[in-house]
RNA sequence: UCCUCCUUAGCUCAGUCGGUUAGAGCAUCUGACUGUUAAUCAGAGGGUCCCAGGUUCAAGUCCUGGAGGGGGAGCCA
């Protein structure tokens, strides 16, 4: 056998030809009758699969018998046009290898449909379904969708730590990283722990976002993105949150408030553009097995303006809605996730930027707006899945950003090094964060968060 | 973390008022079929009824506690 092997998604290209090829794949399906077998072979380069035509006259019984549902094989045959319906071409084969056996008595996956739930517990093999493996191929096509935007567009790719001593981001609960003894934890005479002698010699955490070290790089490169995994130790158990996931952190400097919804806007543009064109074949199975309207979802977003309003004004439109809401709507209050469905998918039927909201109930990184009651803060809202981008203009003066800092009661100290960036060289500068997992439930139409990562990690999870 | 629903064959589920030997479809296996498309047809095998207690002559079914999962909410991306 030669050792060159096509990919499966080349092959289903070639016209029928007279030379031989080799293909390596795993089997999905094997059906026929005495004479003829037909072998369904996927090697996860695209949803479709390569059917292969085994006269069994021409192979052992022993041999025939290994191919079985989940084993793997190579197949080495002549592409030649298809008798049946289906496929245009198909796989005369002349030799089969065995690699690996896969016994169907115990083999978890079977040719029938699977829900969601199962999957999850055989993370492992999940991979090798039509789903896993469409959501795979699109997880990849975004992710290098992300770098080529930011990339034609003048971004630099900035990697923050994943490790952080600062615990001031304020972003929710840390997972703590130590080295030192649990079983024996060396205190202070008031009881606290004494990190002296942990690995960094301080408290350290997995980081929870790139933001603050984001805008030291835009500070210097004009324009960064971070994207990378950030974690959340938040007892969240929703489709929405992970305790492990990834996100994108663009940093602009010069920009404001206006440009980083138009950042927003484009780039969420193009990614779901970049899907469409990249990724026909498996939106196409996504929208048949999941989301019937899903492709038409994704059209409809690319061609529209997003809706850009304040707090202020949502506010309103909230008071006159003629719908009975859980919780009260007033100025001040932050919004629920009711109250933004309705937004987004009952009055303005589209996504929704929201700017401008209440200081109280933002970041204290947060421009103040000369109201002295707003920061220019920026949401935006997609149908189904809420907030999918947070972001916001950042205060550049020094004054004011140590002000607020004070008044939340945040020790100066810890952000020494992020309130220097306001003392010397201070500019205008904005970004925002997207969660990647949330752009990809809304590109693939799934429901549930834990089902567009490889390995989802949530609250008592962390198997595989 | 709160509310709510669920847990029975490999998978998806049914199981009446607490009653005698726990069922179906699919999957698997065996057989049939000269080109199938989640092939079809016939037959067979397959059960810790989530776990631990309790009530009862009798528990898959009722009660208590626990574990795991789904949906909703909060936190957020």
């Amino acid at each position: 056998m030669k050792n060159e092997h096509f990919k499966i998604k080349e092959v289903l290209t070639l016209q029928p030809v007279d030379t031989e090829i080799l293909v390596k794949g795993w089997v999905r399906t094997k059906r026929g009758n005495k004479n003829v077998a037909f072998v369904a072979l996927n090697d996860g380069s695209t949803i479709n699969n390569l059917q292969i035509v085994v006269e069994v006259s021409n192979f052992s019984e022993d041999l025939l018998k290994k191919i079985t549902t989940g084993a793997c094989i190579a197949a080495q045959g002549k592409i030649v046009k298809s008798m049946g319906q289906g496929q245009s071409v198909e796989m005369q084969a002349l030799e089969i290898e065995v690699y690996g056996e896969c016994d169907p008595e115990v083999y978890p996956l079977q040719k029938k449909g699977h829900t969601l739930e199962f999957l999850r517990e055989i993370a492992h093999l999940r991979p090798r379904t039509n789903t896993f493996g469409a959501i795979l191929r699109l997880r990849h096509a975004m992710s290098f969708a992300i770098h080529k935007y930011f990339n034609d567009n003048g971004f630099f790719y900035l990697h923050t730590p994943i490790i952080t001593g600062s615990d001031a981001e304020g972003a929710g609960a840390m997972f703590q990283v130590t080295t030192l003894d649990l079983k024996n934890i060396p205190l202070n005479p008031d009881k606290s722990v004494n990190y002296e002698d942990d690995f960094f010699g301080k408290s350290t955490n997995l980081t929870v976002s790139g933001q603050l070290e984001g805008e030291l790089g835009a500070m210097a490169l004009g324009a960064i993105y971070t994207f990378g995994p950030t974690f959340r130790a938040e007892n969240s158990n929703t489709p929405r949150h992970l305790a492990e996931f990834w996100m994108i952190e663009p940093e602009v400097a010069f920009y404001e408030i206006k440009d980083n919804m138009d950042l927003a806007e484009d780039f969420l543009k193009y990614l779901i553009t970049y899907a469409l064109e990249n990724c026909e074949d498996d939106l196409k199975f996504l929208n048949e097995m999941y989301d019937k309207e899903l492709i038409d979802r994704l059209k409809f977003v690319i061609e529209n303006d997003f809706q850009r309003l304040t707090y202020t004004e949502g506010i309103k439109i909230l008071e006159k809605a003629d719908q009975k809401f859980e919780f009260p709507v007033f100025w001040g209050a932050d919004l629920q996730s009711e109250h933004e469905r309705y937004l987004v998918e009952k009055h303005f039927k589209r996504p929704v930027i929201l700017t401008d909201y209440p200081k109280d109930i933002k970041a204290f990184y947060m421009k103040q707006n000369d109201d002295g009651k707003t920061v220019r803060a920026m949401d935006v809202l997609f149908p189904k899945i809420g907030e999918i981008i947070g972001g916001s203009q950042r205060e550049e003066s020094y004054e004011k950003l140590t002000q607020r800092v004070d008044e939340l009661g945040i020790p100066q100290k810890d952000l020494w090094w992020y309130l220097e960036t306001r003392k010397f060289g201070t500019a205008p500068h904005a970004g925002f964060g997207l969660g990647f997992e949330r752009l990809l439930l809304f590109v693939s139409g799934m429901a549930n968060i834990r089902d567009v990562i490889p390995f989802p990690r949530t609250p008592k999870n962390a198997e595989f």
